[in-house]
DNA sequence: CTGAACATCT
C-alpha cells in the first residue's frame, strides 16, 4: 500500500517523516478525520516492524483521540516507554475531546509524578478541561499556578480559556472582570470567549459592549457579527439587529454566508 | 525532515 513506484520504477520506502505527516493529516482532516486512513497507516508500522518512536507515538495517540477512537489512544500511549511533554499533551487532549474531563486532570498529575514539565499546550488543554467540566475552582487554581509554579507567563489563549471557563459556568460578571484586570490588552480571541459568555447568559448589554470592540478588532469577520446577531435576536431586541445590519453593509458584509467562513477558507 | 493547542457562528 504505502510502496510507490515512480516513473523509473523506483520504490520510496516511507521513513518517520513521512508517516508522521500522513498521521497528522488523517488526524486534522475536516468532518472528524480520517481514521479508516490512520489505521491503515497504522497496520503498516505494525507489519513492517516500524519503531513507534516518541513522534510517531504521538501522531498516533493525536489521530486517534481526534478521530474518537480513545481506547486506541490509551493503548498506543501505554505502551510507549519513551515520553515527551508532547505526547502526554496529546493523550490529555485526546481525553478532553473524548469527554474524559475528569480523566485528563488525573492524566496531568501522572505527568507531574513522572517528573515532565507541563508546557503552554498543557495549560490551554488543561483549561479547556476545566471548563468543560465546569471546575471553576481547580480551573482558576491551574491558572494561577502556571506563573508561580511553572514559570509559564500566560498567553492570551489561556485568557481565553479562563474567560471561557468563567462563562461557561455562568460567572459573567467575574469573567468581564478578569478581562479588566488583564495585563495587556484583550485581544479577538478573549472578547470572542466573552462574547461567547454573554450569549450563555442571555447578557445583551454586556454583549453590546463587547461585540463593538470585537468588531472594531475584526470588522471583516462574518462569524462575529452572526453571533452578536443572534443574542439581539434572541433577546427580540429588532433595532440593534437592524442596526448591526446597517455596520455590516458599511463594512462590505453584506450577506451572512450559508456556511461558516471558517470553512470556505 | 516529523508530533501536542480553548471557543464561537450557518
Amino acid at each position: 500500500m504505502m510502496h510507490h513506484e515512480d516513473i523509473l520504477g523506483c520504490v520510496v520506502t516511507p521513513n518517520e517523516a513521512t508517516l508522521v505527516s500522513l498521521l497528522s493529516c488523517c488526524a486534522n482532516l475536516e468532518g472528524g478525520g480520517a481514521l479508516i486512513q490512520g489505521k491503515q497507516i497504522h497496520c503498516y508500522i505494525i507489519r513492517n516492524d516500524v519503531e513507534v518512536t516518541v513522534f510517531l507515538g504521538t501522531a498516533l495517540i493525536s489521530m486517534y483521540g481526534r478521530t474518537g477512537c480513545l481506547r486506541n489512544a490509551v493503548e498506543v500511549f501505554d505502551r510507549m516507554i519513551a515520553k515527551e511533554v508532547c505526547t502526554w499533551n496529546a493523550i490529555i487532549c485526546s481525553l478532553v475531546s473524548n469527554g474524559r474531563e475528569k480523566q485528563a486532570l488525573d492524566m496531568f498529575q501522572n505527568m507531574k509524578r513522572e517528573m515532565m514539565k507541563p508546557n503552554e499546550v498543557t495549560f490551554v488543554v488543561l483549561l479547556t478541561a476545566c471548563a468543560r467540566g465546569k471546575f471553576v475552582e481547580l480551573g482558576l487554581r491551574l491558572f494561577k499556578s502556571m506563573s508561580s509554579e511553572f514559570a509559564i507567563v500566560p498567553k492570551t489563549e489561556h485568557y481565553g480559556c479562563v474567560v471561557d471557563l468563567l462563562g461557561k459556568a455562568g460567572l459573567l460578571e467575574e469573567a468581564s472582570r478578569f478581562v479588566d484586570r488583564m495585563p495587556f490588552e484583550p485581544d479577538a480571541s478573549v472578547l470572542g470567549a466573552l462574547l461567547g459568555a454573554c450569549k450563555v447568559h442571555g447578557d445583551v448589554e454586556l454583549a453590546d459592549n463587547v461585540g463593538k470592540k470585537l468588531l472594531e478588532l475584526q470588522p471583516q469577520h462574518c462569524g462575529r457579527y452572526i453571533v452578536l446577531s443572534n443574542i439581539y435576536a434572541e433577546a427580540g431586541n429588532w433595532g440593534s439587529a437592524a442596526e448591526l445590519r446597517k455596520v455590516m453593509l458599511e463594512n462590505g458584509i453584506d450577506k451572512i454566508p450559508a456556511y461558516s467562513c471558517i470553512g470556505s477558507m
